[in-house]
RNA sequence: GCUGGUGUAGCCCAAGCGGCAGAGGCAGCUGACUUAAAAUCAGCCCAGUGGGGGUUCGAGUCCCUCCACCAGCACCA
């Protein structure tokens, strides 16, 4: 054995025997109750960050404890590999996407093997892959026809220069990243998956994810923002037609006094024609979208369209307006403006001089009086001025002018998301082919699944302007119409990214399944994900398109069903969302320039101190500080530990039996802590997912018994024992977190089979009893006093000896006891 | 503005149920070892828990209120 640590040799000895062993390989084993363990997979974008270590390390942890324990753990990897750095890496560089991609996998596939993640090499799958991106293009097909996969004009924001769409992360200040040129709205043609007709059902699987982070249910809970309310319709007076409006407060409708329309509204022009306000109203809706968005957001300006409408329920006569800040993509782009119950409209209003009616007067206040209200009212209350339903309270009004409407042909109750469906097109060349034809005569006709996969043409130029490059591919573009055979063009669009890593997880039970996408079997025994670990940044998109995709899966047959029956399906059964890692306050980043490169840290200090500060320096949950102090704080304990063993090794490898005879109080002390570290770490690794306080638990008991460690064993054969015991069981508790060095300490001191296949210990519950209890006196609530007692002395009997010491007699001072109060192996409370 | 989170020692962080504020790490100080330094070892110092109020024998923990910082959403009718 090395007398010093010496990091590279023996992780690379390490190293290399799991991968000759094929250590985390796994099979079904049906027998074997199992494990998924899964963290979000990597965009190959060149070379891990932190993030990845911080995120990798905590799945590898949570997976080799797991194995520990017996499971058979799913641990995979694989690359999200389409995206947009490397279509601008061809741009700038020249570099084709295809050689650009493979080359950044290989390196960071080296990185991690260097970190020594547990990863069934075996399974790892990249999305660019043909045989991977072909099942999704299937899967498309098949949601094409069930109707959820359609197609409609949208507005995009278009670059002409480019000649491309641009996400909108990609428009800065309005202007195109690249070249900078102003970018438009365009109208274009999409594709979007139906989410929306999943909304119910996703919101109804936020319920049972208790797995889950109450933050990001919370999130996806209004990312969906589910509304209840009302369709109500509005006769427009004196002309035919009618403004459908969406209200969640049906109650308030006899306080409307004026309508709003979003300026996109079609209605907005068409009653503008011929009346007085129609320059004013064409003015007005041409600079209102003209507008960036976040400029519209601004203000609440509007203008008189020139016509009105009816209240269906008072028959007065409303005014119409054109507002900035009525979004033509929620409800039906109009709204019943009650200017005393609502604060838009009450701004609104005041600025337009626009009636004030109340109808909701709030109970056990003040009443109100609209001339005097500096704000809008929009809490809950009982009806006034609204006839019939005067006196109601407001939830009860609700229903009632619902159901009236709804009996009177005017309305309807009526649901609304703010989830809108997902476009899924995106002009770019990187990415899954869209696997639909043009054809003149047929119209949008699939691709036959014989065809499939759509394979992405390698032959394209990338020059960043002038579109696609896809569509400049002529021998891609010109093909044969599936159904008639005429001259038809290939859909050149692609998809977004997002699509891939919408179902990589179900893909890596079975990953060279070639017949099908997924195996049955493999499915019902692998799924769901039982610890699914990723950022938060995450929180929305990607998990909720994540469950999406899992759900439609299931109603095409393409996975079974793996939930008790009546239960909506979800992938990750619990979900850890790791912070970001910080230094000097910030995100790593580049522009900052205080990014820390992780090959620099296994190079100076080596993998197991890169994990164990990752693990240390934070909970995983919480944002996590760099400290080059915190690293070296990490290194200096493998250090200590290796010393540790290295010195004890020539016994530390014996017998450990204990003797027959009596042990000492200090044998039965050490081995209590052997004992409560098993407890401590196993509930903080199984149940709390606290990492960070687990190994400073191990550090506790490694400064416990070091010093007993010395070159030549105790002379108490019974301390020896336990030390031997000690000194295993932290190698065994520190296996998930240090493996490197945990199994090259475990094979000094004589472990007879490789840690990794060794078995996570069981505490002894007679090791975890205590001798002696100090108890802590209190007078009023301060401590005056402390004794000692065996753990099992009676209630009387402690309050008596509590009474027993001087001090806590001088704080008395002989006045009357009035009550005394015993906390179980913690204090004596006496009050006087 | 709304929603959620965080606030404990010079710093990173611990304290299932309300019960001695401190487990771990970093930094600092003292000593040992050393020709010296590093490394190592032994020991020590340090806060009353963001502010205010309340409940309680007892509050970091529960309740009310205010403040600061972080994140997400941001005219969703």
């Amino acid at each position: 054995m090395e007398h010093r640590y010496d990091p590279h040799a023996v992780e690379q000895r390490w190293q290399a025997r799991w991968e000759a062993d094929r250590t985390h390989e796994v099979r079904i084993e049906p027998a074997r109750p199992k494990f998924y363990c899964l963290e979000m997979f990597p965009y190959p974008s060149g070379r891990i960050h932190m993030g990845h270590v911080r995120n990798y390390t905590i799945g590898d942890v949570i997976a080799r404890q797991r194995r520990m324990r017996g499971f058979n753990v799913l641990h995979p990897i694989g690359w999200d590999a389409f995206g947009m750095p490397a279509e601008n890496a061809a741009i700038e560089r020249g570099a084709h996407p295809a050689d650009w991609t493979r080359e950044n996998i290989a390196y960071m596939r080296a990185q991690l093997r260097r970190m020594g993640f547990s990863y069934d090499w075996n399974r790892e799958i990249a999305t660019c892959d043909p045989t991977y991106y072909r099942w999704e293009q299937r899967f498309f097909l098949a949601m094409l026809e069930r109707g959820l996969a359609y197609r409609k004009k949208s507005l995009v924001n278009w670059c002409e220069r480019c000649q491309t769409v641009l996400a909108n992360e990609q428009v800065e200040d309005g202007k195109c990243w690249r070249c900078e040129s102003v970018v438009r709205e365009r109208d274009l043609e999409q594709w979007f998956l139906r989410i929306t007709a999943y909304a119910d059902e996703l919101l109804a699987g936020c319920d049972r994810l208790d797995g889950w982070p109450e933050k990001v249910l919370v999130m996806q809970r209004h990312w969906i923002g589910r509304s209840v309310g009302a369709e109500l319709r509005f006769a427009l007076d004196g002309r035919a037609g009618e403004i459908g409006v969406f209200t969640t407060r049906p109650d308030t409708v006899f306080g409307a006094t004026f309508v709003s329309l979003a300026v996109e509204h079609p209605l907005v022009a068409e009653l503008a024609r011929g009346t007085a306000q129609e320059a004013a109203v064409a003015a007005f809706t041409r600079r209102v979208r003209a507008q960036a968005p976040e400029e519209r957001a601004e203000g609440k300006e509007g203008v008189f369209v020139g016509a009105y409408c009816r209240n269906p329920f008072t028959g007065e006569r409303l005014p119409i307006y054109a507002a900035s800040f009525v979004l033509m993509a929620y409800g039906s782009g109009a709204v019943m403006a009650v200017p005393c119950h609502d604060q838009r409209d009450f701004e609104f209003a005041a600025a337009h001089g626009l009636t004030l009616k109340l109808v909701i007067q709030p109970e056990g206040a003040p009443p109100l009086d609209p001339a005097r209200m500096s704000a809008a009212y929009e809490g809950s209350g009982r009806l006034v001025g609204s006839g019939e339903f005067d006196g109601l309270a407001s939830d009860e009004a609700k229903i009632r002018i619902t159901d009236a409407a709804a009996a009177r042909g005017f309305g309807r109750p009526a649901t609304q998301y703010r989830l809108r469906d997902w476009g899924v097109s995106r002009q770019r060349y990187w990415g899954t082919p869209i696997p639909v034809v043009h054809c003149g005569a047929c119209g949008i006709v699939p691709v036959p699944d014989e065809a499939l996969p759509v394979v992405l043409p390698i032959d394209a130029e990338f020059t960043g302007s002038g579109g696609s490059p896809l569509a400049k591919l002529e021998h891609f573009v010109h093909t044969a119409c599936p159904r008639c055979g005429g001259a038809a063009r290939r859909e050149t669009d692609t998809f977004d990214t997002f699509m891939e890593s919408s179902w990589y997880f179900l893909r890596y039970t079975a990953p060279h399944e070639a017949a099908r996408a997924f195996s049955g079997d493999a499915i019902r025994y692998w799924l769901p994900v039982d610890q699914y670990i990723g950022g938060v940044e995450h929180a929305v998109l990607h998990l909720l398109y994540a469950r999406f995709f899992t759900k439609v899966l299931r109603d095409l047959d393409e996975i079974p069903d793996w939930e008790a029956p009546g239960t909506t399906i979800e992938p990750f059964a619990n979900l850890l969302t790791q912070g970001m890692v910080i230094k000097d306050g910030a995100k790593m980043s580049k522009s900052k320039g205080n990014v820390v490169d992780p090959d620099y840290l296994v190079e100076r200090y080596g993998a197991d101190t890169a994990r164990l500060f990752s693990i240390f320096a934070a909970p995983p949950e919480r944002d996590l500080e760099w400290s080059d102090q915190g690293v070296e704080g990490a290194s200096r304990f493998l250090h200590r530990l290796w010393r540790v063993v290295a010195r004890g090794r020539g016994w530390l490898c014996g017998d450990a039996s204990a003797p027959p005879g009596a042990p000492s109080t200090a044998v039965r002390a050490l081995r209590r802590l052997t004992h409560r570290t098993i407890v401590r770490v196993t509930e903080d690794v199984e149940r709390r997912s606290h990492f960070n306080t687990a190994v400073a638990a191990v550090m506790e008991f490694v400064n416990g018994y070091a010093e007993l460690v010395q070159d030549e064993p105790p002379a108490d054969a019974h301390l020896r024992a336990v030390i031997v015991e000690a000194v295993r069981t932290t190698l065994v508790l520190l296996a998930p977190f240090v493996p490197h060095i945990a199994s090259e300490l475990w094979s000094e001191v004589g472990g007879a089979q490789p840690l990794a296949a060794t078995a996570w210990p069981e505490a002894d519950p007679q090791a975890l009893v205590e001798d002696v209890i100090e108890l802590v006196v209190q007078v009023n609530g301060k401590v005056r006093g402390r004794f000692n007692a065996a753990p099992d002395t009676a209630e009387d009997e402690l309050v008596a000896r509590a009474l027993a010491d001087p001090k806590v007699q001088m704080q008395i001072a002989g006045k009357p006891i009035r009550r005394t109060h015993v906390v179980p192996g913690r204090l004596v409370s006496i009050v006087v």
